[in-house]
DNA sequence: AATCCATACAACCGCCGACGC
DNA sequence: CGCGTCGGCGGTTGTATGGAT
């Protein structure tokens, strides 16, 4: 029996299941009141008769004021989408880059919208290698990656890395993810997911999200191992770019000086409760994508799945993406990441 | 109206690393 | 070093809901 569920029996007592408006209510006072802590202590002194660990993830994934409510913006989804094509199944990682969305949040729209519209328009999503490296993972039947705590996920997503016309037309959409096709890409400098195109107005990519210059921070190939995406902090294991890269980011508290302005600034603290049956968030996305199978393609760019305009992202215009400038944010963002995953209410 | 089915998503589960003792 | 606790993560399940029949 694990440890987990041995806590579990010891906190047989505990309620589990759907949260009340009354729990939310007491979670949110105290939250308010007292800002994070030791969630076990939390969850005793709100008053709930939860564990720690439930009460986190209801204050995470639902309760925090700076969530975003609603449908995926059309930005969005690319973003996870190019996100994912990079990170693979590292939800917390693609979160950490659209504000006031969760991992999980993420993960069910993946799992349930855009997967299935990646399959239906006949984008090759990587079957998981069979990994020896864990077994845990081993009951999985999904096609998702196989994931260890040293950030070795072993495959991830979709073989359109990236929505862009920097990459080789070699570039098949069609063969299985391959650790040497993918090494062969990046280090003939096809495949840099951070690379900016020559044509610096060309925002179809997302790589004007990343805020990367063309300068000379990007090294690409180099014999350290490593790859560094320049501003965009990331550092890349040469033997695992691509589909099975490492991404380094520095840590949280880095970046939330650049932003905890912003967040101190705003006084009005908005607790945006999603409603018990009450869930305003409707599946607009069906009506963003075009489900037309082209049986000709044996594998569709991103860009063409999801109806991507290519001048969408130099169109200049102010894009809305709940309260959130998305691409401001993002252009603003030295180093992307979400400053508000570790939200505390002073 | 009743039933079935698909979908969305909230929440749980199990695992891991970090940390303190 | 071993152990327990905690937080975090990704995978999976359970349930509410809406549409189709």
């Amino acid at each position: 029996m694990g440890k987990d569920k041995m806590n579990n029996n010891n906190k047989a007592k505990l309620r589990k299941g759907l949260w009340s408006p009354e729990e939310d209510e007491k979670l949110i006072k105290y939250m308010l009141t007292n800002g994070q802590g030791c969630w076990s202590d939390i969850a005793r002194n709100a008053g709930l008769f939860r564990c720690g660990k439930s009460c986190r993830l209801r204050w995470i994934n639902y309760l925090r004021p700076d969530l975003k409510r609603g449908a995926f913006s059309s930005q969005e989804e690319q973003l996870i989408v190019h996100l994912h094509s990079i990170l693979g199944n590292r939800w917390s990682q693609i979160a950490a880059r659209l504000p006031g969305r969760t991992d999980n949040e993420i993960k069910n729209f993946w799992n349930s919208a855009l997967k299935k519209r990646l399959k239906l328009n006949n984008v090759i999503i990587s079957a998981p290698p069979t990994s020896s490296s864990t077994n845990h993972d081993s009951d999985s039947s999904s096609d998702q990656p196989s994931r260890d705590h040293h950030h070795h996920v072993t495959t991830g997503g979709i073989m359109i890395p990236i929505p862009m016309s920097m990459y080789s037309s070699s570039l098949s959409t069609t063969s299985s993810t391959s650790m040497s096709n993918m090494q062969s890409i990046v280090t003939s400098k096809q495949f840099d997911p951070f690379l900016v195109p020559d044509d610096s107005s060309d925002m179809t990519g997302l790589t004007g999200f990343f805020n990367v210059p063309t300068s000379l921070t990007t090294q690409v190939g180099m014999g350290d191992g490593l790859f560094y995406g320049g501003d965009y902090g990331m550092v890349l294991e040469s033997n695992k770019l691509g589909l099975e890269s490492d991404i380094f980011l520095p840590p949280l508290e880095n970046i939330r000086s650049n932003n905890i302005i912003n967040e101190e600034t705003n006084n009005n603290v908005v607790i945006g409760m999603k409603g018990h049956n009450n869930n305003n968030i409707s599946s607009n996305i069906n009506t963003c994508f075009n489900n037309t199978i082209d049986h000709n393609n044996q594998g569709s760019r991103v860009e063409d799945v999801f109806g991507f305009d290519q001048n969408h992202w130099g169109s200049g215009e102010t894009l809305r993406v709940g309260e959130w400038d998305l691409e401001g944010l993002m252009e603003n963002i030295v180093v992307p990441s979400f400053p508000f995953l570790d939200f505390q209410v002073e």
